[in-house]
DNA sequence: TATGAATGAGAGTTCATTCAT
DNA sequence: TATGAATGAACTCTCATTCAT
């Protein structure tokens, strides 16, 4: 009789998270602005009109890509918490997690932090403000590691804050799931280095005695 | 500053300008992608059509506006070399120089570093060639400085460039001209981070004393 | 009202009428051009594809719609002659029930009268030749009447006609169900109106005399 | 100065009203949301994405033409008013310029009445309002000219304004410029059947005779 | 029957770019 | 130089319709 065509075996259910891994890649390589659905229906095997059986905007797909990166990210926050009682450890729990996180959802995650601003309306107001919840969060920790002088004095926790989720967020740039570094490797170096670099752990009594001044 | 409508001669040349100084502003705000010739045009109050006896297309726009972006980068790299001798003093010299320039040029080094993926041909291999540059000559710095121990041993330059430079980088996404924050501020803050990060500066002393060999 | 979900028995021909009813709401909202198979199927509770086996194309429903609606209209036309002698006694008959029947069928008969337009090939051949006949029907009344003096003479039949029953269509674009005026009140302002546009009967009072019948 | 006048004639100065003419048409014959923009570059001879240069939107197209009419509808009003003193006499002046007028421009003013519900936001509430104005208009000259009894006593102003008004609208459907009757026999037919239908001007010799109290 | 996936054509709209004036 | 008209391609999105299940 006639050709059958389609013994394809996972046409059926896959579709819907076809598309946002479609459009994840899509939106990663090119940024959400450049970024054509003719891109994302050609990845999936459909035209591109077919593509609103499952979506109803093109920043519904955005949409959609964010909100499941933001709980995550609400997650490792609550869980920081819980998993130690002083700042600075809460914060180096939190810092290591969020960027084993990072690392290991790197396109759906940078997405969620450098594309969340082509949202509209609510959800862009609600994209803002989960941006400045990270930033809060690492800022308050600061502070109070800094109370407890677990931090240095002449750092401002704010400016803390943003260069360090500044260096987290610029993984994206760089990092190559094939390359050099595991994930667990970037994760660690950037926790250490985000520590030392707010950190008067020293040995501050020691080295007031033997070297007067500090470097700079 | 200087430019009135109709001064009859210097009309001339600082068209050029005006349109650079108009697509820096539109380019930064949009992002090159979004952003829309017609933006620029009207700020310049010229119709679209007319940009084009000054600029030969979009792109080029884009890439002299990265163009004085890299020589002046460059310049920097040059002279924070000649300022010192040790591989520390002067990585330390050329982040506080980079990131007040960053800070003082936000907008047009921002592109530079930010929008300069969307050249294409030659111009976005040298693009890369140029961002490679930095990567390195930051990287080798960190790398000297720890053959003389002044910087950690567990640090890997290659990851510690790209945090720093990511770090440095991250500043357009928060910084405000009218903010708290004074460039200098700003960037002192940045390079003594940074540095903190790295070193192994602190505890020379006792590291000496209770351990004979590196830290870690 | 009456169809449950799963009833087993009145499910299956009430989708169809219940189909007819959802289209006739919809090309009545949102006239027959803009409205979508789409928000039929929701107020029927099935799926857009789903339709398909009820009528084969969108201008099927449409052209549904109509034939109802002519069936009546015919009726009404050929009852009003026989309900009386006297062309304009026939006409002030026909002007009244038509105009009742528009208004309590009004979302129906607006678009068998506005959207009929948009059918082709031998169906529209049929609306239009339907859409003649009622002025047809109208015009030779008033002529009649015009010969039997009841009629002025300077009344042209056809443009009467045109008027009338113009008037009478426009019904659609203002009425509501929830209004001021019920049907009957608009039927009998419509109809006696109607009648005195064209009346060379100038003394109602005087008709009360000579005539028995008192019209309502 | 030698005035440079465009030898090409019609290129110049008239795309813009042409496509407004193109528009009027297209918008005409099919209605305003069956109508595509393709429809009408091809009738002014360009692409479509080129009619942007003369207007911002579809909806802008069809506000245009609806503001066009609704000044020169109001004018009617006004002069109306001024042309007499009696209601009667205003609204028969009235009813005659207003009919001349529509059937003059009856593309245009037919989709100023039919077409002006597609517009969105502030010109849709613009056109509705207008549309109240002028009901209202004759509703107010009709209530007073039965005050002083020039009009029976049952009619009633609101209707009667709706029907005259359907009945003027509904021209556009079966004018035809090249057809049977002339503009001023048109008017002049609508003005005396729309002034009988509501008359109470019975014939004064043969009602005072037989009747000597009131009608109704 | 009903579903839900997919189509294909076409809609309105944007935009970098060209070119005669 | 500068304009303004025009292009052509690409974009997001809609919809009537089909069809295997």
């Amino acid at each position: 009789m006639a050709t059958k065509r389609k013994s394809g075996v996972s046409d059926r259910r896959n579709r819907d998270s076809e598309l946002i891994a479609a459009a994840i890649t899509v939106f990663y390589e090119k940024g959400y602005a450049a970024a054509s659905l003719q891109d994302v229906a050609e990845i999936v095997g459909v035209l591109k009109g077919s593509l609103y059986h499952y979506i109803s905007s093109k920043e519904d797909l955005l949409a959609r890509i964010c909100v499941e990166s933001h709980a995550q990210a609400s997650v490792i926050m609550a869980e920081s918490l819980e998993s130690a009682d002083d700042p600075l450890d809460q914060l180096r729990v939190y810092l290591h997690r969020i960027a084993l996180w990072y690392v290991n959802n790197i396109e759906r995650v940078s997405i969620y932090f450098n594309e969340g601003k082509w949202l509209t309306g609510e959800r862009l107001s609600e994209v803002r403000t989960q941006g400045r919840e990270f930033h809060s969060f690492v800022r308050t920790l600061v502070d109070k590691a800094r109370s407890s002088d677990r931090v240095r004095d002449d750092i401002d926790p704010r400016v803390a804050a943003q260069l360090i989720l500044g260096s987290l967020n610029s993984v994206s740039t760089w990092y190559r799931p094939d390359g050099l570094y595991s994930p667990e490797e970037i994760a660690s170096a950037f926790t250490d280095m985000s520590l030392a670099s707010i950190s008067g752990e020293v040995p501050p009594v020691l080295s007031r005695v033997t070297a007067p001044d500090g470097d700079d």
